[in-house]
DNA sequence: TTTAAAAAATGAACCGGTTCAAAATTCTCG
DNA sequence: CGAGAATTTTGAACCGGTTCATTTTTTAAA
């Protein structure tokens, strides 16, 4: 409106345009975008002028086509309403700015058919490479096989064998942390809340759990009580509180994660117990909200700065040099974070 | 490892290599995945084992090239982090999958440096539009008067006037809504706790706050305490409630979104008081966790769903016919949800 | 002033698809 | 069987940058 836009207001102008503008070649309009100090100065800035004049912006999808490799990565998440993955998304996409890089995030919803479209897609889009938190959890079969072309892939928060790249972090580990800490503290009766069967980071952090039980040389039998939710929202949680409650009241609570934990939280205030005098409750993940919580919550962290910039390196490094590349899994160590959900002593900030 | 990939392991496979394993011309394999009703059978079907044999996938980089228009959206937020957007980008990227399109998040991070090199680099990848969640929030000036090429551009949650096609939610109805909430419920001291003072949704919803005690014919240097925060979360809540309650305690509390709310409620309750007998409290947003707060939260809702779908879809159809658009904007109505924080009777769930 | 070497500019070919006018093939029907 | 119409197939040109061998200009040395 205000700027009279001199000239083509039809189609975006083109290095041709700019070339002509300027009176040089196309050869000296890209080198003076690419290697600026290749050209005269005073063709510089001849060009540059018109540049701005045109409102030129260079075309990266006619760059990437000749060879350039394109500054975008895939981030395919498995829930993009989960404070885990959008932590780890944040982390991803500033380690991945750094190096000029963009994210095209998107969602597979935990479907598989939906997941594997989008892989197709981020293919055809000839980004950079992928980081891939799984939805398919199929031990046996290796579904990430055959891969689009030779789109190269990090796993994400999973480890995929060694026929891929991946970060992941130790869930067995992690659920142990979890109950050695529960027992530490005296208690007995331990109810763990783990998510649907079948997701496999909740079923490591069960068994974790179950091997912590047997290495203190109890019988998980006895002093374990297991409940599978169907999903892993607050609300899972909640009425995995009112299960638990049902029977024999446990004296500490591990939840697979901290939605969950939250969820039996208010279940267990719903029913009048409070938090941690009459039961004791850890989640994993330890997501922003653990820390800010009415009752601040005992978490598993997992390092998601960690896996995010190592996961975001490891992949820009993978496909940099696209041959003579041996796949590399790191799976890193969870941290259990004390807070007041099971020790009253914890500091109230942390 | 398993599929032996009989041909070419250097590159990935192209157009050409197709057409001669076929024994056609790139015609033909084009029309084979363009329009396959106009190929005969039988070779669509040579055409067809060709393109499986090689697992040759077209370069959408450069069927954009050629014209065809390119199926990215751009999405730029200025939290990546923030509920509230996440819930939107989950809507938008639902939406905009239907129509075939994948999204781009990119994070402004409040920063509007940064958000312009966002919106100049989905220029560079000649997306076929962007949706903006705009860091400037100078009313002035136009700060997007003066977008790289055509980038046609919908303005999420912000009406930035004729010049640009906007959807957005009445922030000043919003604040209404809540204080006259609170007055029919008979407080008569009432903090607003309005995030930072520049941030312009934040600005609307306590004038809307400052509106609805005036048309209650009261006045508001005594009846609204004004608190602004530095920051939009719990933190900057809570100390937003530590200040309050030096003073003159208020018996209602009206938080600019819903994080601040939560952390005011923590430093409520910390201080021994309850709500919402103590002091009746109502966030904005609306969030999920809003429904599933220890104490259900009062929320002032916005449409997300609405918001986000009509903003995709108003993109798309923008894009579509560049010329003859007429830049449109939406405002939508916010809604208040009742719930404990602010009315005991309020039921348990919602 | 001449000449060799360095610096700058050129422009055609190319990347990998799509398009479309023209050519080749197949079908229809008198 | 042959003409005309309908259906398929073809392949060169093009999209908008980059590249690089070549040409042109400038600079430095003799």
């Amino acid at each position: 409106m205000s700027t009279p836009d001199t000239a083509t207001s039809k189609s975006p102008a083109g290095i041709r345009d700019v070339a002509a503008l300027a009176q040089v070649s196309t050869g000296t309009v890209s080198n003076t975008i690419n290697r600026p100090d290749t050209v005269h100065p005073r063709t510089r800035a001849a060009v540059e002028k018109a540049i701005a004049e045109l409102g030129f912006v260079p075309n990266q999808q006619a760059r990437v086509l000749t060879g350039a490799s394109s500054n975008v990565i895939g981030l395919v998440v498995l829930d993009i309403e989960s404070p885990f993955y959008m932590e780890a998304a944040h982390v991803i996409e500033r380690t991945v700015r750094e190096s000029g890089h963009v994210v095209m995030l998107c969602n597979s919803e935990g479907d598989t058919t939906r997941e594997s479209g989008l892989l197709a897609m981020l293919a055809a889009q000839r980004v950079r490479g992928v980081l891939l938190a799984p939805a398919s959890l199929d031990e046996d079969a290796d579904p990430y096989k055959d891969l689009p072309g030779d789109l190269p892939v990090v796993l994400l928060d999973y480890n995929g064998g060694p026929e891929h790249c991946s970060i992941s972090v130790d869930n067995v580990a992690g659920g142990r942390l979890a109950i050695e800490h529960l027992l530490q503290l005296g208690h007995t009766r331990i109810a763990v809340v783990g998510g649907p069967t079948g997701l496999r980071q909740f079923a490591d952090r069960a068994q974790g759990a179950r091997e912590a039980i047997i290495a203190a040389g109890m019988d998980p039998e006895v002093s374990l009580i297991e409940v599978s939710t169907s999903g892993i929202g607050i609300q899972d949680g909640r009425r995995a509180a009112e299960l638990l409650l049902e029977g024999d009241s446990p004296d500490a609570v591990f939840c697979g994660n901290d939605m969950l934990a939250f969820g039996v939280y208010r279940g267990l205030i719903d029913a009048g117990l409070s938090v941690p005098e009459d039961v004791a409750l850890v989640g994993y993940d330890d997501i922003d909200f653990a820390r800010d919580w009415v009752v601040p919550l005992t978490s598993v962290r997992q390092p998601i700065d960690k896996l995010g910039t190592r996961a975001a390196r490891l992949l820009i490094e993978h496909s940099a040099r696209e041959d003579s590349h041996t796949h590399r899994q790191e799976v890193l160590p969870p941290e259990l974070v004390v807070r007041r959900s099971t020790d009253l002593r914890a500091p109230a900030q942390h």
